[in-house]
DNA sequence: ATGTCATTTCAACGCTTCTTGAATAGTTGA
DNA sequence: TCAACTATTCAAGAAGCGTTGAAATGACAT
């Protein structure tokens, strides 16, 4: 992932009718969503629907398939993988610190260090 | 790490300016640098300079302290990497693929899936 | 105390992004 | 072919963000 897709990816996840997006249809794998579904379960407006997501699909962040009349939505796995992989490495230089305390949630046991979250 | 206070983080990071900031204190460490010396560096204004460190500080991915008359500069490796895990955890649900796309680069021994980044 | 230096604040301007409703394109089924 | 439905595009207006130069603040040295 070069720098520019970086920033555009980010530029994307940055908005929070998008991070709801990505909440929303991480759940649901490669299978996806129907937009007519998306925009009801957020409630949002369809064209602004359109607007967003055609704005993560453009960032690498979403992929998209049409079925019959309907267009599915999914993640792009990867793409968002890369994304923050590229401010880790590219930004953070692999800084062991940022990286402790991005990962420390998922590999500790648990409940470990529960309290160093709101510090 | 609240979901407003994420969004911000994000939004501050989607900048070109302020990326090059990350990756310009992450490998001063705790010492930082002065604003005058940034400014330098990066053939920045110091008006313009002092905006967008002020972004980065409020929005918890930088801190600061004064030294003599220099203002110093480092990054916040807690703020960076809780940001990091809000997008991982919170909103990616730790979904496995994007973990795996997020952290191989980090996890594997040596170049082993060197050329996996640009598909 | 005064001059000098480092940094921040301020105001103005331009630019991009977001939202909204109406209109359009494309698909399915009768 | 026609009607119904899904989703996108378009245009307009509002709002927010970023850049710039000038001015102000605060700290040090003489």
């Amino acid at each position: 992932m070069d720098r520019s897709k970086a920033l555009a990816a980010l530029s994307a996840l940055a908005h929070e009718t998008r991070l709801d997006l990505i909440r929303l249809l991480t759940p649901q794998g490669d299978e996806g969503m129907a937009a007519g579904l998306i925009a009801e379960t957020l409630g949002i407006a369809a064209p602004r629907l359109s607007f967003h997501l055609s704005a993560l699909e453009q960032a690498g962040l979403l992929r998209s398939r049409k079925v019959a009349r309907n267009v599915f939505y999914s993640i792009d796995t990867h793409g968002i993988g890369s994304t923050i992989s590229f401010v880790l490495n590219d930004c953070c230089c692999d800084h062991p610190e940022v990286l402790a305390a991005c990962s420390h949630r998922r590999t500790v046991p648990q409940g470990e260090v529960a309290g160093t979250e709101n510090t």
